[in-house]
DNA sequence: GTACTCGTCATTTTT
DNA sequence: TGACGAGTAC
């Protein structure tokens, strides 16, 4: 038996009695930065080390590798003897183990690959083009759309019923892509779950199986589950329901990819006995970021209500900075970077936060002109990469000689001379007899001396083929590389950028080698496999253990789960954050899509409670969209933050921030304590009820909603006490 | 079969 | 502004 008490010591009593829950399915509903990896990390040591559950009885399910690896990494510390290992990992990799050993229950080709997002939407182009026909308004996107969205709610292709013309093409897309994903043994995201869904609902002895071993699942950041997840909870649970479920309905920012938040309140309602505990203590930032947030997030009405405190004192208010133009705020922030870097903090203790993508332009340009070292989260990841792809798609259809699309993107990459006539006679070909492109070219190849430049890639493959008997990953990747010829392609190529995307086919080989390192398997071939799982499952980060001395760049939606001590919230302004989109009707007799601008408070709400210590806010009058210059009003949420927890400074303030004491606090506390939810009376408008306390200049505002005047905002001396 | 130019189009993106 | 795909010129 281990001890973990010595670790339960360290936790407030709400995480411990989260972690030493008894049997039974358990719904931890945990604020931002209130412990809850901590919370699962200990509830499954403490599941193995007092319990005496098997690890291997122990499910973990998380969203990111990375949370996954981690989770992984803190158990094994807790429990640094336990030879056995619970099994954690993300949905879609737990479901990949599940099908792989299943491939025949599934119904799937013993070498099935997975296709990204990216995969799938030019799989979906070709098909469509394929097709030979008009699809008028729809494009490759909405089709993908449409699949993931059927596959989400379990619909397979033809099973909805078809009103108009469009969602006809739609379904009938989907059917041509279902067809061909079969044919060749593709499998997307999307499919990964419904498959073993359909498998665990459809083969008892499987179910059984699975249900017998798992005694206890527990699922983390609950609210970004969707509907298939949801069920596949309630299949790998579904016999012991020691399912431990954590979240945080105001960290939902994934709803536009099918996520429902609402799982959080379904999972209760469905489990009436579940254990119900709300983590609300905030270790993570100061008093006034705390309070801001709060404040902030209070104005979302479809939400259960809740209030993160902390027991830190002091802390500095919240420093709101607005520019004329986006290039003075990204001087601003370099600026002041600078200063406080000079005061001893580290630049990878900085994060610079923004809504999308394209405004971390102005950051790189400014920052590189000022020599401070940054870091750019997301943009284009590695394997998204020209080059890396096409070496990628050589190891698929070497791997999987039914690759059809795999085929079509090595055949002539480099070019050699195999055009767009030569591809459409294979198609062509391919689709009369019903076989793979593959087989196709390997038919031509022999047919004779028409088609030389086809056997020359035949015994490419073959040769490559081979390698992986006798080879390691590493190796076979370099043989590609060189073999086919396309490290001379870009060696010589004209262009200078397209000459530097060797260093990538360098690093890619590198790549490999350090797979092979950390890889289970044990036959070359099976290597190949896991590595391409890998490739579409957890592309990972290319530079990303080295402990970088670097501000951190990125978007809100990438922030979420990190933490920093200083944070630049940028771009608060109207259709930026909130974005244009979600301040758009999506309704003609609606003025604003309430639930989008919901979420994007949500967003708003992520990026603060990132810090902690300090907070900037900053914006802009004028920024460069899409080449011009266009305005911008301040963003409503910053009216949505009590005014004396805002700092107003500009462009030469220096950063000794304003602390903002606890005396302070502590009288607005005990001021809104005296005033909240009371029932009182006015003058003229009768009676209401306190929805919210605000202090200025020490006077209480009060937000009083009248029973029959509406809510009205006044200094509370208007007003008298009721009752309590 | 390949290289260039022009027009189009722009949220967020754990897997 | 700039990235990408389609269409045109060699």
């Amino acid at each position: 038996m281990i001890d973990i008490s010595e670790h339960l010591a360290s936790l407030n009593s709400r995480q411990r009695e989260a972690v030493t829950a008894p049997d039974g399915p358990v719904l931890v509903t945990a604020g931002a930065g209130s412990g809850k990896t901590a919370v699962l990390v200990n509830r499954i040591a403490w599941l193995i080390g007092t319990r005496n559950v098997p690890a291997n009885r122990i499910i973990a399910v998380t969203f990111t590798n990375k949370a996954a690896r981690e989770m992984k990494r803190r158990v094994q510390t807790l429990l640094s003897d336990a030879p056995i290992e619970p099994v954690v990992g993300t949905f879609h990799g737990l479901c990949n183990q599940f099908l792989r050993i299943r491939h025949q229950e599934a119904g799937l080709d013993r070498n099935f690959s997975i296709m990204d997002q990216d995969d799938q939407k030019s799989f979906i182009a070709t098909l469509m083009k394929s097709q030979n026909r008009r699809f008028g308004e729809i494009t490759p996107q909405q089709v993908q759309a449409h699949i993931n969205r059927c596959k989400e709610s379990k619909q397979r292709a033809g099973q909805a019923e078809v009103y108009t013309e469009r969602y006809g093409i739609l379904e009938e897309m989907y059917k041509v892509y279902e067809h061909e994903c079969e044919a060749q043994g593709r499998v997307d995201f999307a499919e990964l779950i419904l498959r073993t869904v359909e498998v665990m609902e459809r083969n008892a002895k499987v179910r059984e199986h699975i249900q017998d071993r798992f005694q206890h699942l527990l699922i983390d950041e609950f609210q970004d589950t969707n509907a298939l997840q949801y069920q596949w909870m309630e299949l790998f649970g579904g016999k012991f329901k020691n399912i431990t479920a954590v979240g945080d309905e105001d960290q939902s920012i994934y709803s536009w990819r099918g996520a429902l938040a609402g799982n959080l309140k379904r999972f209760e309602d469905a489990y009436a006995d579940a254990l119900v505990i709300r983590l609300e203590q905030n270790y993570r930032s100061t008093r006034p970021i705390l309070d801001a947030a709060n404040a902030l997030i209070k104005h979302n009405s479809n939400r259960f209500e809740k209030k993160l405190w902390t027991g830190k004192k002091g802390g500095s208010r919240i420093r709101f900075m607005s520019a004329n133009d986006s290039s003075a705020e990204a001087y601003f922030v370099a600026n002041q970077i600078q200063q406080i870097e000079a005061t001893g903090r580290k630049l990878a203790e900085f994060a610079v936060l923004y809504r999308t993508n394209a405004q971390s332009r102005n950051f790189e340009e400014v920052f590189g002109a000022q020599n401070i070292p940054f870091r750019v989260y997301g943009g284009v990841r590695f394997y998204q990469r020209r080059e890396v792809k096409e070496v990628v798609s050589y190891l698929h259809l070497i791997a999987n000689p039914n690759a059809n699309d795999a085929l079509l993107r090595a055949i002539n990459t480099p070019p050699r001379g195999i055009g767009d006539v030569a591809k459409r006679h294979i198609a062509e070909r391919a689709g009369e007899q019903n076989i793979s492109y593959w087989d196709v070219t390997v038919e031509l190849a022999e047919t004779g001396s028409r088609w030389t430049k086809m056997q020359l890639f035949v015994d490419l493959i073959m040769e490559l083929r081979k390698l992986t008997e006798t080879r390691s990953l590493g190796q076979l990747i370099k043989a590609v590389i060189e073999l086919s010829g396309l490290r001379d392609y870009y060696e010589k190529h004209a262009d200078p950028t397209e000459r530097d995307r060797v260093v990538n086919l360098d690093e890619l080989i590198n790549a490999g080698f350090a797979f092979v390192a950390s890889s289970p398997a044990a036959l070359e071939t099976e290597v190949l496999g896991e590595y391409l799982d890998g490739v579409a499952l957890d592309p990972g980060d290319t530079h990303n253990d080295e402990p970088e001395e670097k501000v951190q760049l990125m978007t809100l939606h990438s922030a979420k789960g990190l933490e920093f001590p200083v944070v630049f919230l940028s771009g608060l302004d109207e259709t930026i954050l909130p974005h244009f989109f979600s301040t758009q009707s999506n309704n003609r007799f609606k003025g604003e899509n309430e639930e989008a601008m919901e979420e994007e408070r949500r967003l708003c709400y992520v990026g603060m409670t990132r810090a902690e210590a300090v907070l900037y806010i900053t914006r802009a009058n004028r920024r460069m969209v899409r080449g011009e210059w266009q305005s911008f009003r301040r963003s409503r949420f910053i009216d949505e933050i009590p005014k004396r927890l805002l700092e107003y400074v500009n462009l030469a303030s220096s950063p000794n921030t304003s602390e903002l004491d606890d005396d302070e606090h502590d009288e607005v506390d005990s001021k809104c304590a005296d005033w909240m939810g009371k029932s009182v009376r006015h003058k003229k408008f009768g009676e209401g009820f306190v929805t919210d306390v605000e202090l200025n200049n020490k006077d209480p505002y009060l937000t009083v909603k009248f029973d029959r005047f509406g809510t009205k905002l006044m200094l509370a001396e208007f007003v008298t006490i009721v009752h309590d």
